[in-house]
DNA sequence: AAGTTTTCAGAG
DNA sequence: CATCGCTCTGAAAACTT
């Protein structure tokens, strides 16, 4: 409500823009009870002032803190402000001299290969520290409200998992097992984890899955609360209620194997939304912790309660524990970090020897490929002993009808099936097929099994090589050079024959074992042995080539053979031999270059592909070029709030990975999946992705990066260029390139803090003006310090132009672009030459491509402008668009981009970025109008913070410039508190107190720095400094905050 | 022509 | 009830300058 009195005319548009029943829903919400929060900011130098007396205060409120009361009780958000008050002291630590990229935010221990939970305890640990802080609350809460503060702990020592929906709701039975002293299991782990399980709906599946468990009635705990003590859980158990003989099962059994089940696929059961907004306003939190602080808005406001919480599964990326819970169960995610684990592993191996063996180039390389004989299912029917693998067709699946079937066995395959293909064409080839479930614990420990044994033996290899989980290669060329060419068969089998029998020995799986005198042919001696066999591929090679299928060579696939067929105007199978008929140049003519070639070899058995493990130069690098995440399943959502929240989940799952590996990267790739035009709402596969078709878009980030706060950023900006529906995406990948060692980088960067020059810049830029004078004359050393530029305005120039394309995209149309109908960022530029056309409009008919000299527009055209009534708001926003803007990003980029930053802009870019703000304030709003099934203001946060991280590299730049001189320019520090106020009108207390509170910590780490170097004395910027952050910037705040009686909590900093 | 970004294909 | 369609690499194509 306070936002909008702040802006009266959009308010009023807001209201125009409403139909009637949408107006009506709106008034409702308003008439609802209003919350006053208090605000609690932790300032320095400010006596401490907390307590009731500043609930009253009312303030506009910028925060979606305010959100709705989880347990109806209206003192909660009061309490929840004043239990976010962080302690003096432990701030003050967080104050000294970290910089901010330093930080490892909530990463657990590194993961490590055979660690695979690791993920999921750092998960299950975070949940139990904030039950522990809801717990406490709740007591305070109890106490001010004159309740009776302490509860007995009935639930001690219980551990509870809720399962599927219950009376009362998962919600509530969460709050009553925390405060009443037991421990609330979100996930179920594993199987042992909880001692009891609430479940009041019983499904056969379910009795099948926890019949050896504590299965209670949720009765169970309200009955307990209320008699105040832990009431006997078999008087409420749930299986009570079913027949006799299903009792009897469970007595079964009780005497047979616990062992039997796959904890796993317990979790795939609805879960609820658990104390949502407890947990959304501690991770509103946490976000802000990201800069060491936490600020708490307050003031009045307009309670958004009374949205009802609709229920979400834990399916769907609408959940808020949705990716932990879709990795855990991903056989693919499993597969492909094993393989990177596998890889590291290896790799680090040779990094740390420093050479690899070298064979020598006389003798004739020899590769052995083994490989676990379907893996999976060889895995885990070993925790079938009624299912014969010999017998029975046994496949690896989660389901039942379009379920991937990940693995098969060599029964299942003789009838057609095939590993990845669904249940229900397996099951019309064969019905009588026998469906296991996954035991990724099991296929880790076979494969460190595996492996352990290969390193065991590393003497008889000159590489390891590690191909996959289940499959490596191994160069044994020194092995064979050992003996005669008379007995190299003999010697050969007989490794062959040793390692085989080993590793059934260790495992109980059988191996395949394919030898050759390189990769593709120890590859097809391998395909041809299986299953549980052994062949070395040595003579009449060409003989045995001709027969092979093309499909079987490796990196054949569907689309080759494809091409191929057409090449050849064939239907039928095509194999090597026919391959062999087509000359070179034919070959590289269709499939270019490499491909052309590399066909062109394998025909002949040719291949010289290395397996060699070449750790590169880094470390942490070990030759991996990219990070990626990539969700393609459960990817539903109604809203582009909820699809926000999910980037920056994603975000943060991929800042965790980068960190774990201690890697940084400054390129950013968002892939959307967007369904089909064609494709039906509903896939056939439940939650799947369907029919789609793929955008990518990629940026650079100014400075490499791991921090999830700048990826979530960028994410979010290259989602809104992509513009796809929410309601039609259906995946979102985000990978994360040109990566560096984040410890080099980290030591590239201070030792450029150390000689006074710019901390944000990347590592390998060569030289660095050390003379900050250069800045002053534009022609001067205008190459060396070209880079420079980068450091700032470029960064911000590329939002600006992101956040521009963004706004017409908004408000245009809904659709996201298309092959052919694209939104280009050169649309937005003027033409490369002639700058006759300052502006050119991003929106264009696909029909009228622009002529490429006169303006520049990409071949492809853009965006169709839709028939949409909201068009209108186009022409609103682009007239209310900053000039000064426009001008600054198409100066900016039209002739600067090889010009050095001189720093006397500094000032226009706080005016700008300050300009900037409220048009992204504008546009939110405008975004939230259209946002049809939303009437409350979409989370801002994401915004505030896109362009919050350009102040910060802005205020980096300015004050790695001034320190070490006479400390910041009067100007500079004008411009500055103008842009404080700017912010303060509206409302954006948070912003303010960051962009000071980043000022001050940067000035203590460059003070650090300094004197940690050689530099003697105190450097004469930082006194400077401190005094303008005293004099000049805290008023500011304070002022404000004593005009609209916000209360500043003080605390000494540094 | 050479550089950059996007798309595609293939692997387990 | 369904179900857990990841992630990396290299090459080609598309687009720039
Ligand atoms: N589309 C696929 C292919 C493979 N896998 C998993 C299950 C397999 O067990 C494992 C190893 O893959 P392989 O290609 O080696 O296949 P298998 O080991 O199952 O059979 P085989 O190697 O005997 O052909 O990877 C999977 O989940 N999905």
């Amino acid at each position: 409500m306070d936002d909008e009195h702040n802006n009266p005319a959009q308010y009023r548009s807001f209201l125009k823009s409403l139909n009637d029943s949408q107006l009506l829903s709106h008034v409702s919400s308003l008439s609802q009870s209003q919350t006053h929060i208090s605000t609690e900011r932790v300032l320095p130098d400010t006596p401490s002032i907390s307590g009731r007396n500043d609930i009253d205060a009312s303030t506009p409120n910028e925060s979606k803190f305010a959100s709705s009361d989880p347990f109806a009780d209206s003192f909660n958000d009061i309490l929840l402000a004043q239990e976010n008050h962080i302690p003096p002291a432990q701030l003050g630590e967080q104050d000294s001299d970290t910089s901010e990229d330093e930080e490892v935010s909530g990463i657990g221990p590194k993961h490590e290969f055979g660690q695979y939970d690791v993920y999921f305890q750092n998960k299950h640990d975070k949940q139990q520290l904030r039950d522990e802080a809801y717990r406490d609350w709740d007591l305070k809460r109890r106490g001010l409200q004159g309740q009776v503060a302490y509860q007995e702990p009935i639930f001690r020592g219980c551990t509870i998992y809720v399962n599927g929906y219950t009376v009362p709701s998962i919600n509530e039975i969460h709050r009553l097992v925390i405060i009443y002293g037991g421990i609330f299991l979100p996930h179920l782990a594993n199987k042992s984890s909880a001692t009891h399980i609430v479940c009041d709906k019983l499904t056969p599946r379910k009795q099948q899955i926890f019949k050896n468990c504590k299965v209670v009635k949720a009765k169970w705990i309200v009955d307990s609360v209320e008699v105040g003590r832990l009431l006997d859980w078999k008087k409420y158990r749930l299986f009570q209620e079913v027949s006799y003989d299903q009792q009897r099962l469970d007595l079964k059994s009780d005497t047979f194997a616990i062992h039997q089940f796959n904890t796993e696929d317990i979790i795939d059961e609805d879960e609820q939304n658990i104390l949502e907004d407890f947990y959304e306003a501690e991770q509103l939190n946490n976000a802000e912790q990201l800069d060491d602080e936490k600020v708490q808005l307050n003031g009045s406001r307009a309670d958004e309660d009374g949205r009802t919480l609709e229920k979400t599964s834990i399916m769907t990326a609408k959940h808020p524990d949705f990716l932990p819970h879709f990795f855990a169960n991903s056989r693919l995610h499993h597969l492909s970090s094993w393989k990177a684990d596998l890889r590291a592993k290896f790799l680090k191996m040779v990094y740390q020897a420093g050479t690899s063996k070298v064979n020598m180039n006389s003798t004739r390389k020899m590769i052995l490929h083994l490989d676990f004989d379907c893996f999976f299912a060889t895995a885990s029917a070993q925790k079938h002993p009624n299912l014969d693998i010999q017998k029975d067709a046994i496949v690896v699946s989660h389901g039942n009808d379009t379920s991937d079937i990940a693995s098969c066995n060599y029964v299942a395959r003789s009838f057609g099936i095939r590993n990845g293909m669904w249940i229900r064409s397996a099951k019309d080839l064969y019905p009588n097929i026998c469906i296991i479930d996954y035991e990724f614990d099991l296929y880790e420990k076979y494969a460190s099994e595996l492996y352990n044994y290969l390193l065991s033996r590393s003497g008889d290899f000159d590489t390891i090589y590690p191909v996959s989980v289940d499959e490596a290669l191994l160069d044994i060329t020194s092995y064979a050079s050992e003996c005669e060419e008379s007995d190299l068969q003999e010697h050969i089998i007989r490794l062959c024959t040793l390692i085989k029998s080993d590793i059934e020995r260790l495992t109980k799986c059988t191996v395949s074992v394919g030898v050759g005198r390189n990769v593709l042919l120890a590859k097809l001696a391998l395909q041809k042995s299986k299953p549980d066999g052994i062949l070395f591929l040595n003579e009449n090679v060409q003989e045995f080539l001709d027969d092979i299928p093309m499909r079987s060579l490796p990196r054949v696939g569907y689309s080759i053979i494809e091409k191929f067929q057409q090449e050849i105007q064939s239907l039928s199978e095509v194999k090597v031999s026919d391959l062999r008929k087509i000359a070179k140049s034919r070959l590289i003519n269709v499939f270019g270059p490499k491909t052309g070639q590399k066909l062109y070899d394998y025909a002949r058995g040719v291949d010289d592909s290395s397996i060699r493990l070449d750790s590169g130069t880094s470390p942490a690098l070990l030759g991996r070029k990219s990070v990626s995440v990539d969700v393609n399943f459960g990817i539903r959502f109604d809203t582009t709030k909820e699809v926000e929240v999910f980037m920056a989940n994603m975000a943060k799952e991929m800042s965790k990975r980068l960190v774990n590996l201690e890697l940084v990267g400054s390129q950013v790739t968002l892939k959307l999946a967007r369904r089909a035009d064609n494709a039906p709402r509903n896939p056939p596969k439940y939650l799947g992705m369907g029919h789609c078709n793929f955008f990518n878009k990629s940026s650079k980030l100014g400075v490499a990066s791991n921090e999830w706060g700048i990826l979530a950023a960028e994410i979010k900006a290259l989602s809104r260029i992509l513009n796809i529906p929410p309601k039609e995406l259906r995946g979102v990948a985000v990978t994360v390139s040109k990566l560096e060692d984040s410890e080099t980088f980290k030591r590239g960067k201070q030792q450029k803090l150390s000689a006074g020059s710019i901390v944000r810049s990347k590592p390998k830029r060569e030289i660095i003006p050390v003379d900050t004078s250069d800045f002053k004359d534009p022609m001067e050393g205008a190459t060396d310090i070209d880079w420079d530029i980068f450091n700032a305005l470029p960064w911000s120039i590329r939002k600006e132009l992101r956040g521009e394309m963004t706004r017409r995209g908004i408000i245009s149309r809904d659709s996201s672009p298309s092959k052919g109908h694209k939104v280009y960022l050169q649309q937005l530029l003027p033409s490369g030459t002639g700058s006759q056309t300052r502006y050119v409009r991003v929106l264009e008919s696909p029909k009228k491509p622009r002529s490429r000299s006169a303006t520049a527009s990409p071949r492809k055209s853009s965006v169709t402008p839709a028939p949409e009534p909201d068009l209108s708001y186009d022409s609103a926003v682009l007239n209310e668009l900053p000039s000064s803007v426009r001008d600054e990003v198409i100066n900016g980029l039209e002739q600067r981009k090889r010009q050095k930053v001189n720093p006397q802009t500094l000032k226009s870019k706080f005016v700008e970025i300050a300009e900037r703000d409220k048009e992204v304030n504008k546009v939110i709003d405008e975004n939230w109008v259209l946002e049809q099934n939303m009437l409350r203001p979409p989370a801002r946060f994401l915004d505030m913070r896109t362009m919050y991280s350009d102040i910060k590299v802005i205020i980096s730049g300015w004050i790695a410039e001034s320190f070490n001189q006479e400390g910041p320019h009067d100007d500079d520090v004008q411009a500055f508190v103008g842009y404080l106020k700017q912010l303060l009108a509206q409302a954006n207390l948070a912003r303010c107190i960051r962009s000071v509170d980043y000022i001050r910590r940067e000035v203590n780490y460059y003070d650090a720095i300094s004197r940690a170097s050689q530099t003697p004395g105190i450097s004469p910027g930082l006194m400077e400094w401190r005094r303008i952050i005293k004099t000049k910037f805290e008023p500011v705040l304070h002022d404000y905050c004593n005009k609209n009686t916000i209360k500043l909590v003080a605390k000494t900093c540094t």
